[in-house]
DNA sequence: CCTGACAGCCCGGGAGAAACCA
DNA sequence: TGGTTTCTCCCGGGCTGTCAGG
C-alpha cells in the first residue's frame, strides 16, 4: 500500500513547487539582485496555512545557494524563538559565528553588533511566522544591516502592521509584498497525484477519493496531505487494498484535529489547561476560568501569570478575548 | 471587575576570576 | 608554574505585585 511514507509527511519539500509559478518568479526576481552583488529588498510573503509560503521560500533560497557560490542562510521559526535574543542568537549561529559569541553574558545588543559587523557573503534570513516576534523593533534593526536580505512570513498580514511601530511601518512598505491565495480544487489534485504516485501502490486511490480529499481540505495543501496520509495508514492496517471516499469522509476530522493538536502541542503546560478549560465552554468569564485553573493546575501560577498566558494564546490565535472591561468574556477560537 | 504597562525578584546556566593543589 | 576546581557575577526569561485606567 505505502511505498514510500517521506512523501507523505508535511514537511517533505518537493523538487518542483506546483502551482505557485507567479509567487516563485516574484519572489525570485525580487532577490535576483543578490546574483549582482546588490541588496534586495526585503519580501512579505502571506496568506492562509498549508499555501506553500515557507515551502516556497525554503526552495528559492536553496536556487539561490546553488546560483551564488558565496551565500549564507538561515531559517528562523519566530514561534520558537520569539524573543530578541533568541531570534539574533540564530541569525548568527547561521553565520558559523556561535563559537565567538557563545557567552551568554553578552549583552543583546552585542548579538547585533556581531552581525552588523559581519563582512562575509550576503545572507539571506528566512523569519517564518514573524507576526509572533515579541519585540517587532528587531526588524528594524535588521532591515538596516547591510547584505542582509529578509523573507518575512506571515499568515495575515494585518497582525504583523498592528503593533509595528511606525519607524519600521514605513520601511516596510517598500518591502516586496506577496500574497498566497488558497488552492484551488484541481491544484490540489494534482499535487495529491504527485504524493500519490510516488508514495503509494499503483491503483490504491481513484480519481473521485483524490477529488474528495481536495474539497475536503479547503485549499489547505497540509491538511489535504494529512487526510492522504491518514487515510493510506488506516487502509493499510485493515489491509484493505484500496482508499475509499468513505474513508476519506471517516479521517477527515481526524487529519483537521491532528494539525490542532501540533499547533496546541507547542503550547506550555499552562497555557495548555488554559487553552483546554476555555474549549470546554462557549464562553467564560475571568473569573470562572481563573478558578477552574486553579482547580485544574497542580501548582497553579499567580493570576497575574494567567493573564499573561491569555494574552499569549489570543496572540496565537487559539482562542478569543471579546469585551474590553467588565463584559470580558473568552471563547474558543472559530 | 478586569486589563495592560511597568519594575523588580529569582532561577539556571555560562564565563571569567580567584583560589587551590600538585 | 600549570592545571583544575570553586566562586562570583551577569544575563535572559519566567514570574509576581502594583498601579492607573476603563
Amino acid at each position: 500500500m505505502i511505498t514510500d511514507a517521506r512523501v507523505l509527511q508535511p514537511k517533505f519539500i518537493p523538487r518542483e513547487v506546483q502551482h505557485r509559478d507567479a509567487e516563485v518568479n516574484h519572489l525570485s526576481s525580487t532577490l535576483t539582485p543578490i546574483t549582482n552583488g546588490e541588496q534586495p529588498d526585503p519580501a512579505l510573503l502571506h496568506g492562509p496555512s498549508g499555501v506553500g509560503k515557507t515551502c516556497v521560500a525554503q526552495y528559492l533560497v536553496e536556487q539561490l545557494q546553488e546560483a551564488v557560490i558565496d551565500l549564507d542562510t538561515q531559517y528562523v521559526n519566530c514561534w520558537e524563538d520569539y524573543s530578541r535574543f533568541k531570534t539574533l542568537y540564530r541569525l548568527i549561529d547561521g553565520i558559523q559565528q556561535t563559537a565567538t559569541i557563545h557567552r551568554q553574558s553578552t549583552p543583546t545588543d552585542h548579538l547585533l553588533e556581531r552581525l552588523r559587523d559581519y563582512n562575509g557573503p550576503p545572507y539571506v534570513v528566512i523569519l517564518d511566522e514573524v507576526d509572533q516576534l515579541e519585540d517587532k523593533s528587531l526588524l528594524y534593526d535588521l532591515y538596516r544591516i547591510r547584505n542582509l536580505t529578509m523573507i518575512l512570513i506571515s499568515n495575515s498580514e494585518q497582525a504583523l502592521f498592528t503593533d509595528v511601530g511606525e519607524r519600521l511601518n514605513s520601511r516596510l512598505t517598500n518591502a516586496v509584498r506577496i500574497h498566497f491565495r488558497a488552492y484551488h480544487d484541481p491544484e490540489l489534485v494534482s499535487i495529491l497525484q504527485d504524493r500519490v504516485q510516488w508514495g503509494l501502490a499503483p491503483d490504491t486511490i481513484d480519481d473521485s477519493a483524490i477529488n474528495a480529499i481536495a474539497t475536503n481540505a479547503a485549499g489547505d495543501a497540509r491538511v489535504a496531505i494529512g487526510i492522504l496520509r491518514r487515510a493510506a495508514r488506516q487502509a493499510r492496517d485493515q489491509s484493505a487494498d484500496r482508499i475509499t471516499e468513505d474513508l476519506i469522509r471517516k479521517v477527515t476530522p481526524e487529519a483537521k484535529s491532528e494539525i490542532e493538536q501540533k499547533t496546541i502541542d507547542r503550547l506550555k503546560p499552562h497555557q495548555k489547561i488554559l487553552y483546554h478549560i476555555i474549549n470546554e465552554h462557549d464562553e467564560i468569564k475571568p473569573q470562572p476560568l481563573y478558578d477552574a485553573y486553579r482547580n485544574r493546575a497542580n501548582e497553579p501560577n499567580s493570576h497575574r501569570m494567567v493573564r499573561n498566558y491569555l494574552s499569549k494564546l489570543e496572540h496565537y490565535n487559539l482562542i478569543v478575548a471579546e469585551g474590553n472591561t467588565k463584559g470580558r468574556r473568552y471563547r474558543p477560537a472559530p
